[in-house]
RNA sequence: GCGGGAUUGGCCGAGAGGCUUAGGCGCGUGUCUGUGGCACACGAAACAGGAGUUCAAUUCUCCUAUCCCGCCCCA
């Protein structure tokens, strides 16, 4: 029985962690770039921060007694610089906010004035069990709203923005049968008398619900009103609703929210259960979710949540920087892929019941791979020079070429060429005596030799 | 962190305590020295890792790793 010490396989991503790989990294670029259009048409700019941060920072803005703090982070002590320094200890990002507003404080955007608008992309870092759409290493696009009152951060305006940009994005992406769920929280005292609240109703009834219920009315009873626990959602639904106790400013702010996004067309369904794990929140959350398990055109299992987000009034003032309310999301990009990916495979399927052919690019990507525009085949290996020469040409004039190997075989360039191109180019002997090439097209079989200079654009006429 | 399922070539996917680990896709070579896609032939390539039971283990058991499902929680 001697088992041994676990072998680390250094040959293999970590655990929770992966490679992308093409075809499937032009649908990550589309998303994105779909993305940076979306916001930038929003008067969005990118903001970049670092990867790693203090570890204080986390601790304070995300919440000390939050999963991601208290048992999700990669953290490590920094080496000392000096003598008289001590380690500090840092921490790879396991969200973005709380960066963003640390440069804003760093910065002082504050001083500007200007109602700051911001977005990132970038991957964020938990140590939590794998799963589908869970990763330790995952991906967030992200926006972030901030700025002195005076700019007009705390209006409900901002969020409905957000939301309505949200419903853009997804929409633009394609993203089918997505659902809003939005909520109020209040603000910070809001929460305070609510959770006191709980706390009082829970009291005699806690004995009757699940073993995971009944630690969270202990530890945090907000948490209740997140369970799936059939047995207990006559309890729970009997429970006081937050929006009870909103005070009047958290009320209106949230009717201008809803009214907003009526007039805009945004549909979303309130959610007086929807909370949020992190401490920072304050008024406006929300989720964008797609059906999940039971469905098959969900890529998620029981992540169902595509992003989140919500308003944080007062993240800027733990952090120890000015008065800055705003509003932010984060989108499981990851998840985002998966959905896409299901949804493309499930109409793929939809589409031609009858052929079972394999799961082709769709199932990948959705994303069309172009064809290049032609493939160079040398004659002999004396002509791979003037075969290089010849594509760095079309290169130069914009065209997308490949170049194959004068010691392959005709037949083997043919078949290497019909896989990622539209045209092969065959580069002989002649050709090369006469100044010309031959250009066949593979979707007609139609061959023609023209003048060297003439190539470019006969290419590019027949597309 | 806890519970359950899975792991066979590059990919998909059969299989049984001992006989040669099917088949398909893909790949390579040849028929075929400047006109391919087809066809035929041939070829390379796998039982996740470790221990145990057994005359014999890829098959049974255990451990480890990884993935998937659920819990927790979140994107």
């Amino acid at each position: 029985m001697s088992t041994q010490p676990k072998p680390s396989n250094p040959l293999k991503a970590v655990r929770g962690t992966r490679d992308l790989l093409p075809p499937e990294t032009a649908l990550w670029n589309r998303i994105e770039q779909t993305a940076r259009q979306v916001f930038s048409r929003y008067g969005f700019g990118e903001i970049r921060t670092p990867i790693f941060e203090a570890t204080e920072l986390f601790a304070r803005g995300v919440g000390e007694e939050t999963d991601i703090v208290s048992k999700e982070m990669y953290s490590w002590e920094d080496r000392a610089r000096a003598q008289s320094e001590k380690a500090q200890s840092l921490t790879l990002r396991p969200e973005n906010t709380a960066g963003v507003v640390r440069a804003y404080i760093e910065h002082k955007l504050g001083e500007t004035g200007d109602l700051q608008k911001l977005y990132y992309i970038g991957p964020q870092f938990r140590r939590e069990r794998p799963q589908r759409g869970r990763y330790r290493q995952f991906w967030q696009i992200g926006v972030e709203v901030l700025g002195p009152v005076s700019s007009g951060s705390e209006s409900p305006v901002r969020d409905a923005e957000v939301l309505e940009m949200l419903a853009t994005l997804l929409d633009e992406l394609g993203v089918k049968n997505w659902r809003l769920e939005l909520n109020s929280v209040g603000s910070t005292e809001d929460r305070k008398r609510y959770d006191a609240a709980l706390r009082a109703a829970l009291a005699p009834v806690k004995a009757q619900m699940c073993e995971d219920n009944q630690r969270r009315a202990e530890t945090n009873p907000l948490r209740v009103l997140d369970s799936k626990e059939p047995a207990d959602q006559e309890i729970i639904n009997a429970l006081p609703k937050i929006a009870d106790f909103l005070d009047d400013s958290s009320r209106e702010h949230f009717a201008a929210v809803r009214a907003a996004l009526d007039a805009c067309g945004v549909p979303y369904t309130v959610n007086p259960r929807l909370v949020r794990g992190l401490d920072y929140y304050t008024r406006t959350t929300f989720e964008f979710t797609v059906p999940s398990s039971s469905d098959p055109a969900s890529g998620l299992g029981t992540q169902n949540a595509l992003l989140g987000g919500g308003r944080y009034d007062g993240l800027s003032e733990m952090l120890g920087g000015p008065k800055a309310p705003g509003i932010g999301f984060a989108i499981g990009e990851d998840r985002l892929v998966l959905t896409l990916q299901a949804q493309a495979e499930a109409a793929a399927k939809a589409a031609d019941e009858s052929s079972a052919g394999a799961p082709g690019l769709a199932s990948q990507t959705w994303v069309q791979i172009p064809k290049l525009d032609a493939y160079i085949a040398p004659m002999g290996a004396e002509r791979n020079a003037a075969a290089l020469a010849l594509a760095r040409e079309l290169r130069r004039a914009g065209l997308s070429v490949e170049v194959g190997d004068g010691t392959f075989r005709l037949k083997k360039s043919f078949e290497a060429a019909d896989k990622v191109a539209r045209h092969i180019v065959i580069l002989g002997e002649d050709e090369l005596a006469t100044n010309t090439a031959t250009v066949k097209t593979f979707a007609t079989g139609e061959q023609v030799k023209v003048a060297r200079g003439q190539l470019g654009e006969l290419l590019r006429a027949k597309g």
